[in-house]
RNA sequence: GGAAGAGUGGCAGAGCUGGUUUAAUGCACCGGUCUUGAAAACCGACGUACCUUAACGGGUACCGGGGGUUCGAAUCCCUCCUCUUCCGCCA
């Protein structure tokens, strides 16, 4: 969420970069417009408010000097005086309430502004590739199958079984195949420890002010399973309970930058299409994800992007999988993020990229929502900035990895990730 | 799930028979005096948000959240949340 402040004072810039994400200028303008003037009637309702509320209190202080001195008659009058007052501070209340919601709601329905770098677009068609893919891409042998056929013949992933205890997009890892998930999981956390992060395990449940705070509500309301019960989300990524943990808290500037990671089950109800797209392990509604998580200073924040760009391009190259880097344009962008980079891994067996990591800077956006601020020189208080990113996303490796080293001896284990298998093939 | 008690500023802790409390006091933090330096001592400043002002400053709200009673609420009432203790259930 932007700040009133920033908009008032940003307008032409809002309305131009807002065009990269496709929102016309005429009526982000006229929206802005509508904004400005329900929050100058805000300032308004507030000093009127103030100034009865003033009066008021003196009265009211004055009445019970009255009382003790015995001027009874002097003291109701005054109290009248205050009743009539307190009727206009009720109406004037009301109609605030209603402007802040107004407002409020206003300022949910204004996405982040993207960075100057991010191309105009409209779909994943127009990102721009920022680095293309540094090895050739892999060509299988004759007889190369996707993995959803590889996991039935080793006996990895049982998708069936997954649909039987819950439902479909529920997959059941077993043997090496969830061997298999484990070591990726501690090779993650492990290099994200090294990178110096620190660990997290965190509840898989949220509140709703979580939700809110990183930005999932209301948006995406559609996309978490909620339980009714409890009034609690599960949650669609770590981004949520791990960022929260700064949500209404002042930092010092010399607690930058704040590194975090965490694994855990990712849970989406991805209400999307279904088809060859959606086979497998391309798309599902449970799947495993350590995620990194930085709190940075607004001045470093761009330069710490960069570095969890190179984090997590340092664990496809230590999987030998072949990756390109996209910016995502304006039309592809998150509702949230200034700027985001997607990872996609090399599908040989589907002859397609899917996206395994997302990188994203939010600057002050979800910040403002959490109230996650800091004091900087001079004392001032700002908002600071929260980043994260997939390192990486579980499920679509499982599937790249396994198509992509299938030989006709087995499936090979690249060397990096053997001391976390305990094997070096899947026969 | 049941019963009892409690939630006050960064921390500790008073106020809780409604009105000099504009929330005492101590500690911590910050600035200063003293000192070669430090400690101690002393002095001062010490929250967040919003409105207003060119600025100095002034105003309003906030004592777990929300609502109510009253001229006036940290203090009384209702409701929700959290914590502690005891009981029940349980990996």
């Amino acid at each position: 969420m932007l700040t009133i402040k920033f908009i008032r004072e940003n307008q032409d810039l809002l309305v131009e970069r807002l065009q990269v994400r496709n929102l016309k200028a005429d009526e982000t303008k006229e929206m802005l417009t509508n904004l400005i003037a329900l929050d100058d009637e805000r300032r308004d309702n507030q000093t009127q408010n103030d100034q009865i509320l003033s009066e008021n209190n003196k009265a009211a202080k004055l009445i019970g000097q009255l009382y003790k001195e015995g001027k009874r008659d002097e003291a109701e009058q005054l109290k009248a005086q205050v009743a009539e007052r307190k009727e206009k501070t009720n109406v004037l209340q009301e109609r605030q309430h209603v402007v802040q919601q107004e407002m409020e709601n206003l300022l949910l329905n204004l996405p982040n502004i993207p960075h100057p770098s991010v191309p105009a677009g409209n779909t994943d068609e127009d990102n721009e590739l920022y680095k293309p893919c540094a090895t050739p891409l892999p060509v299988l042998a004759e007889g190369a199958v996707p993995h959803w056929d590889l996991v039935q013949k080793y006996n990895l992933i049982d998708f069936e079984l997954g649909v039987k205890i819950t439902g479909a997009g529920f997959p059941l890892f077993r043997g090496k195949g969830a061997r298999l998930e484990r070591a990726l999981i501690n090779m993650f956390l492990d290099e994200a420890a090294d990178a110096g992060f620190e660990e997290i395990v965190p509840p898989l449940m949220v509140n709703e002010a979580s939700a809110r705070g990183t930005g999932q509500l209301p948006d995406k309301e559609g996309q978490m399973y909620y339980m009714e019960k409890d009034d609690l989300y599960l949650i669609p990524t770590a981004e949520v309970p791990i960022t929260n943990i700064y949500r209404d808290v002042i930092l010092d500037e010399k607690d930058f930058p704040i590194k975090l990671t965490g694994y855990t089950p990712c849970f989406r109800r991805e209400a999307g299409a279904h088809g060859k797209d959606v086979r497998g392990l391309n798309r599902v509604h449970q799947f495993d994800k350590v995620e990194i998580v930085q709190i940075e200073h607004p001045d470093k924040s761009y330069d710490t992007l960069m570095e969890m760009l190179a984090h997590v391009e340092g664990l496809l190259q230590k999987l030998e999988l072949p990756y390109r880097i996209l910016r995502l344009c304006g039309g592809d962008l998150g509702f949230t993020s200034a700027l985001t980079f997607d990872f996609e891994v090399y599908s040989a067996a589907q002859k397609r990229w899917l996206e395994v990591s997302s990188v994203s800077n939010f600057e002050t956006f979800q910040a403002n929502r959490l109230k996650l601020r800091f004091r900087g020189e001079n004392k001032k208080m700002q908002l600071a900035h929260t980043l994260n990113g997939s390192a990486l996303a579980l499920a679509r490796i499982v599937a790249a990895l396994l198509e992509n080293n299938q030989t006709e001896e087995g499936i090979k284990i690249p060397e990096a990730l053997q001391k976390y298998t305990g094997f070096a093939i899947i026969k």
